[in-house]
DNA sequence: CTATGATGCCTACCGATTCTAGGTATCACC
DNA sequence: GGTGATACCTAGAATCGGTAGGCATCATAG
């Protein structure tokens, strides 16, 4: 009974969060929902990496946090990309494209 | 000082073997250097990351490992994929294939 | 002839990160 | 009143790659 949804790999999270905030606003739980479509429902992050990934990347100083209330009038803690976030998503997709590229050269290879 | 060769995300270091072996039978030194040299020198296996791995994928069965000696005379451990080894490698590939999807529609994507 | 670097194997431990599995609370809807 | 969605959180397990060591052989440079 394999899942449909794929795992991620460790190291990608941070991305995509970042990819996330970086159309706007957000806070936790949208940016699940959010990854979720924006993947076509091929990603579904877990409450459980979520929220410990997103302490962290406020602990780097990536994104700024604070309570506000939503559309619908209830309480949420929203996330923003600072600056320095803004930087480490670029410098994570180039390295995440240097990481496709050497495995897709390993792929096509032959000896 | 950032390196310039990229540390693996978890989770491809098994699909990068097994594509290695994939092109013939290698003793794990030599594993290292076909990933090295397939990639163009932007992946580098570590010895204490690929040992242990060569152990486990051994565990699974998706290797069988004999001694021989190599082309200079020297003892080595040799390695060959084993069947189930080959349609490992296939589905591993296809978990990458799908997941680079799913993050390339998130990245392309707008709100 | 000795030192060094490459080849070849291995292990122990660390650190980082994701998941599972819980917990709490509010709200809409049936 | 119960269920599911929304919204937050934590503890603990599991995985896995890296660092840093160890050991042995061999070729080559000094």
């Amino acid at each position: 009974m394999p899942k449909d949804k794929a795992d991620l790999l460790q190291g990608t999270l941070d991305m995509l969060i970042l990819k996330a905030l970086s159309l706007g606003e957000l806070h936790g739980y949208g940016i699940i929902q959010r990854i979720r479509q924006l993947s076509d429902e091929m990603l579904n992050v877990e409450q459980g990496s979520l929220y410990p990934a997103l302490y962290r990347i406020e602990q780097k100083g990536w994104v700024s946090a604070r309570w506000d209330v939503n559309e619908t009038g209830r309480e949420a803690k929203f996330y923003k990309l600072t600056r320095s976030g803004r930087k480490q998503l670029e410098t994570q997709e180039a390295s995440w494209d240097r990481l496709v590229l050497a495995i897709a050269k390993v792929r096509q290879g032959t000896v």
